[in-house]
This record gives structure tokens, C-alpha cells and sequence, in this order.
DNA sequence: CGCATTATTGACCGACCGGTCAGTCAGTGC
DNA sequence: GCACTGACTGACCGGTCGGTCAATAATGCG
């Protein structure tokens, strides 16, 4: 009586694939592999160990089936963030803003995301750039590109340059909030997003812009 | 007879308890914590698991001891950072030149600490910020500071905001080199650290020099 | 030399690891 | 009714983990 109606029970909710992906997601982005037990995945999503290994064949596959699935979500979030209107400067300072927001919010897939690149292993690396950062990155420079032959920045500046530095100043932000908190020189920035892309952009746009009277 | 004079036998060099933290230095940084076996330290620095034990009191105060001694050995590398002359351009560069290059040479101490930043421990963070990062950093934000004195740069830029950008870019560099290497727009930077540099602080010096002709 | 101190070791421990297995159970088609 | 299936479980496996301990080798000192 109480099974086929209440689909989602108090301790439990949803598929039980899915309650163990967002368990594993959620362990390994706060720990790392190596220090999440298959147990304590049992344990977070209400199954036990051994459900686990049978709708995932190793710790390792159910590590990639978490990481596949956090990247998949991850990467549509990005679609809006190059069809906002305005100067060349407003768009920059909306992509900023929002790509730093998109890495708070998804505070999780973003540390996920973080610790594979730490490892550094060549094919994960790759897989990573050509399946999660390869298409986001390139329509960034793109943008870059076409504001270059807009005459909105200017031309002898390296469009990838532009990009990685954006890109790099949101991931420090978001990687050295709690070190940056203890620097008395940044620390009005560490827990002010908006702000932080703001003089970002500022300084970036000084850089790139054309010289203003020459 | 043969231990007094052959003070560096061919298996191992040095007293025992450096070759304990030089092996757990090197697999820490490869690895994480966790990932990472007494048994595997052992081996690697030529002594039983439970030497280790003898001299250390604990898999965690092993650890400890590890990330103290790289932070003490690369603290006072930054020293001759900011000596140079020049002009304020200048010297930026060489900053930035010097720094990137201080975290390839160190790669393994540079893991290391990135490893310890991203796990987000608030006192562990509090302690990198005190005791490693923040007096380089502080003497960072200082230079720009008399640089916008001297008027060799705006002076409505927020200093810390732009030693963040410097350090934020080559921190990047560093950590994502592998990636990097599979995104189109920037492979010709990923392997060249000292182009790297030059673009960077042609963008950033472009937007913290005071305007040209105004 | 004897003697205390330290450095080092192999054997060993309980706990926990990733993973397996035999089997229970609810649902479904016939 | 029955056969079959996939989700699910508790008990268990060999192996490794961090850590302990008694015994041995080396060392410094009177």
C-alpha cells in the first residue's frame, strides 16, 4: 500500500541509481577518490554496498558515472552566457559575473571538476578539455575574436590570452576564497563576487580596449 | 667501518628522517593524502613502515611535517623578487616571470600546497595564508602600491585586486597546463611559460598604467 | 670495556578496504 | 498457479590500511 504511492520515502528519494550518483557527486567532490569508502556512498544514498556494485561494475565506474553526470549538467548552464546584448564591455562584465556564479553555485561539480584537473593524468586532462571546457572556451575566444574585429578591443592582444585570464581569475577566486579571507589585502574581495568581477573587469577592459586617443 | 665514511650508501642518501619526509613530500604532492600508504613511504625512502613511526608519531603528523618543511624551503625563494630595478614595467614583469617559474621549479611543493588549498580546511587555509602566502603576497600588493605612489600606475586600481590577477593567471598556468594543451586558442602557450608572462603583463600593464595622452 | 640511549626492524594487530556471492523479494507475463 | 527477472541485501572474502611492540643493531659516553 505504502510502496506504490509514496515515491519518495522519507529517507530515501528518487531512483536508486540516481540517489547513489548524487551520493558519490557529492563524497568525492568534498574528499577526493580515495577517501570515500564504497560504505560511506552506501550509507548517504540509503542502499547498501552491495546495490551499488551491481548497477556499477567498480569504485572507479561509479567515480566516472558521478563525474560524466556532474558534466553533463554542468555544461548547458553555460548557453546564456554570450546572447546578452549591449557594448562589448557589458557583455564581458555579464560573463564574468555569470561564470563565477555558475562555479559558486555549482560549488560541487565545480570542486569535482577541480580535483581531476589537479591529478594532472594526460587522457582524464583531455577528456575534460575536449568534453566539458573545449566548447565554452572557444566560444569565449570567439566572442573575444569578434569584438577584435569590431574594433570593441583591441587587435594586437591575444584573444586566448583574454580568455584564459578571465577564466583564471574566476577559479582562484573560487578555489582560494577561505586562504584569500586571510590576506588583509584582499579580504573585502573574498566574499564579494560581484565585486571581485567587477575590478577584474576593469582592469581587463583597460587592457584590451583600444588606446583612447591616439 | 663502511658507515662512518659512506655517509651517502647507493640505496639512500642523508640522514633517515629527511629521506622519510623527501619521499613522503614527493608522494604526498603526486597523489593526496589518502592515496598515499606508510608501506609506500617506507619503501620509496629505503627505511621499514615502522621507522617511520619512530620518528613520526602518526600518518598525519608525517604529513604535517612534510607540508612544513616545503613550505619553509619555499618561502624565502620569492625573496629576490622584488630587488630589481627598471622601470615599474619592468620589474612587473620580472615578478611574473620569476614567480611562474618558481612554481614549475617547485612543482612538487607547489602540488602540495595547491592539494592543502583546495580541500577548504578552514585552519589549514588560515595557516597558508599567515605563514606562506602572506607575506609574498602582502610585499606584492606593497610594490603596487608604491608603484601608484609614483605614479607609474592608476591610482584608482585596487592593488590587491591586481596582485590577485598576477597571481590568480600564473597559478592557472601552472595547474592547468595539461588542459590546457587540448584547447586550440592557447597550446601555444601552455608549454611556454615565459610568453605567457609577456602577454599577461601586456594586458595587465595596459590596464593599470595611467592613460597615455589625457 | 660496560652500559644507557637511540635507531631500526620484522612480526603482528584490529579495522576497514573494494569486491563477491548466494539468496530474498516484488513485479510481470503466461 | 508458475517461471522468470532485476533490484536488492547481509555475510563474507582476501588484502591492505595505520599503528604497535618486543627484540636487535648501532652509537655515544663513563
Amino acid at each position: 500500500m505504502s510502496k506504490s504511492l509514496a515515491k519518495a520515502s522519507p529517507p530515501t528519494s528518487g531512483d536508486a541509481t540516481e540517489r547513489i550518483l548524487a551520493a558519490a557527486e557529492k563524497l568525492f567532490a568534498e574528499s577526493g577518490f580515495d577517501a570515500v569508502s564504497m560504505n560511506a556512498v552506501a550509507e548517504l544514498a540509503g542502499v547498501s554496498k552491495a546495490n551499488i556494485f551491481h548497477h556499477f561494475s567498480s569504485k572507479n565506474a561509479l567515480y566516472l558515472a558521478a563525474m560524466r553526470n556532474a558534466c553533463r549538467r554542468s555544461t548547458p548552464l553555460m548557453d546564456n552566457l554570450e546572447g546578452t546584448s549591449g557594448t562589448f564591455v557589458e557583455r564581458l562584465h555579464h560573463f564574468a559575473r555569470a561564470h563565477l556564479a555558475h562555479l559558486l553555485e555549482n560549488e560541487q561539480t565545480s570542486r569535482l571538476i577541480q580535483r581531476e584537473v589537479i591529478e594532472n593524468d594526460p587522457q582524464r586532462c583531455q577528456e575534460l578539455a575536449e568534453q566539458v571546457f573545449g566548447d565554452n572556451f572557444a566560444r569565449l575566444v570567439a566572442i573575444m575574436r569578434s569584438g577584435q574585429q569590431r574594433g570593441e578591443l583591441r587587435a594586437d592582444v591575444d584573444a586566448g590570452m583574454v580568455a584564459t585570464l578571465l577564466i583564471a581569475a574566476n577559479m582562484f577566486f573560487f578555489q582560494s576564497r577561505e586562504v584569500s579571507r586571510h590576506l588583509p589585502d584582499v579580504t573585502h574581495l573574498s566574499d564579494d563576487p560581484a565585486a571581485y568581477s567587477k575590478l577584474l573587469v576593469d582592469i581587463l577592459m583597460h587592457g584590451i580596449l583600444p588606446p583612447k586617443q591616439s
